[in-house]
DNA sequence: TTGTATGCGTTATCAG
DNA sequence: CTGATAACGCATACAA
């Protein structure tokens, strides 16, 4: 019978009684604080102390404790990531990039899901600085800005998708009209005259800049806006159905849909399917994000790709540099128009 | 553990510098150790006193420092969840579950990406290792059984799709074999005879177990069992692609496909797709996942649903009553078939 | 350049 | 039941 019992005095052979400062220190013949100069870089050193520490080091395969790390020093190389769903497509990808550009600062992510909820996000928040974290992430919440300048207070804070400017803060936005633009114009250039557009939340920044971009290339072209060619999604594949639905419901003509996110421009094809509507022979179909699951739908489909790896990486390199106390300078990826096959020339 | 605060005259940002165990027993005229026993519930204390240090918490906001406790309690109240991507739609799910069960018990996951790479993923456990875990989950991970054994001995370790047996560790297993055979019978009965079979990554068991489940699906019916019907895939996209490319390639007959997991059940539409051949009239097509984004494949991808959700859930759990000392005991959600649109009764 | 001493906020071990 | 007090492992002023 396997039973585990934690009340019993350690009759495990642990092999690796986890070295500490003092050990490696004793078997240098050097002080505690030495060890503590070199792996800090705090001070200077002695050539042969430090290889003596070196060794000691490698020899006892000494890892330092982050807890002690963090009670005597304030910190906990820690940083929360608030994430609107761990397991979100889009998001995910970035999260790989905070965590890759993190790790190289020796840092590590705390995620923390708010779904799309502000209430819960300001939980996040608190959980979060309870648990000390050095500072906060926060992809595209619904937080006010407000609160995100309180907190920004306390503690660095880097966000994304919005313009914001405030002490200890650092926002980064992403070319969501220039997104726009270039699939409008991808779909104007290939002859479409009657475009329709599926917004994302209306209360995302985002979801209006694209539409803003739509109504520019349309513009652009001399084409009229026409109201009746928009309609409300909220990023999900089920609005995306649903959008379509209420088009052809209401008899709207179109050869064309952008949508506002890879996700609705799925569900959008899925209606235009059981309606009996060819992608893209009968309309063109165009997302936004570039899902990595978007070149392998049927058909694969045309989007503004993102690069949302590197829109992690980012946001954690300008909040490595918010910790180090330097202004934060980044060079923000653009998007690019990716054309697949659910986009085509007009056809009649 | 985190409390919300009720609507109090205070203002959004508490500017006061984080209360400590000393400042509420001053305030509650105990002392620092009595706090602590409330706080843990580690002895019985007068109920004058408990209401008296409740209400000091509650007005200096106080929450506990998790680095002092680490430090002086020897735990973090953390645990590592090793994942291969962060990002991957399948196992996103299972984070959530992990999330929302580990935060009931006062516990956060330190998410961990090893990317199917068993080196990565030994230098994954080391960190967390060194980040003071309490404990690891691991994601059907590639690290070898008694490399896990290994790990069981210093901390507790949970793992799913496996197998296996050991002190301290405990391995949850889903039922591969009762899925594939579910997905092979549906087909059986849809009246298809020439059933092909696209397989995951051949080292994984729960892959194996699925291509098992296939060949008992066609004994039962008394069908043949041809192993050139069977081709190798990878769990990816692109290795569906290529494995209907090969299928067709071969000039192998078939009217229907199941694919170990539906990325390459998408990837084998595709493939189809680019071929002239219609899903479900030409062939049926089943996959293995349920991924949230299934539903709405064009057409909607019939699939063995696997409740992932169900699976974070149940290995946090499990977690929280190793950590406890006790057995775990825990309930394992069954896989179940979902009938959509890619698969329908054969036509010739 | 190096060592010493103090403190970080809790838990745990003792006596009362 | 309750309260001192010693760890916990490290960083950091302060000395030398």
């Amino acid at each position: 019978m396997t039973r585990i019992s934690r009340t019993s005095t350690k009759p495990l052979g642990t092999p690796t009684a986890a070295a500490t400062i003092e050990m490696v220190a004793q078997r240098a013949g050097v002080s505690l604080s030495t060890v503590s100069r070199i792996l800090n870089g705090t001070a200077v050193v002695s050539d042969s102390k430090k290889r003596a520490v070196e060794e000691a080091i490698e020899a006892l395969d000494f890892v330092p404790n982050p807890m002690a790390r963090g009670l005597a020093g304030g910190r906990t190389f820690s940083i929360g990531v608030i994430t609107q769903a761990i397991d979100s497509p889009f998001y995910g990808v970035s999260l790989r990039g905070i965590e890759d550009e993190l790790d190289k600062g020796g840092y590590s992510p705390l995620f923390m899901s708010a779904h799309w909820d502000a209430k819960l996000e300001a939980r996040c928040v608190q959980t979060l600085r309870s648990r000390r974290v050095d500072g906060i992430i926060v992809l595209t919440g619904r937080l006010s800005d407000k609160a995100l300048r309180a907190s920004a207070k306390q503690l660095p804070v880097v966000v994304t998708g919005r313009d914001l400017k405030a002490p200890g803060l650092f926002a980064i936005n992403f070319d969501n009209f220039g997104g726009g633009l270039l699939a409008t114009r991808h779909l104007v250039n290939l002859g479409h005259r009657r475009i329709a557009f599926i917004t994302g939340d209306a209360v995302h920044p985002d979801s209006t800049e694209r539409l803003r971009g739509y109504r520019v290339g349309l513009e652009e072209a001399g084409l009229p806006f026409d109201p009746h060619l928009v309609v409300a999604g909220n990023y999900s594949e089920h609005s995306g159905m649903q959008a379509v639905e209420q088009l052809t419901r209401d008899g709207r003509a179109f050869t064309a849909i952008f949508a506002a996110n890879d996700q609705m421009a799925n569900g959008a094809a899925l209606c235009l399917y059981r309606k009996g509507l060819r992608v893209p022979h009968d309309v063109s179909l165009i997302g936004f994000d570039d899902l990595p699951t978007s070149s392998f739908a049927v058909p694969p489909l045309s989007t503004v790709h993102q690069p949302a790896y590197e829109h992690g990486r980012v946001a954690a390199s300008a909040m490595l540099q918010l910790i180090k106390g330097i202004r934060p300078e980044v060079v923000v990826p653009m998007p690019s128009l990716v054309v697949r096959e659910s986009s085509a020339a007009i056809t009649r």
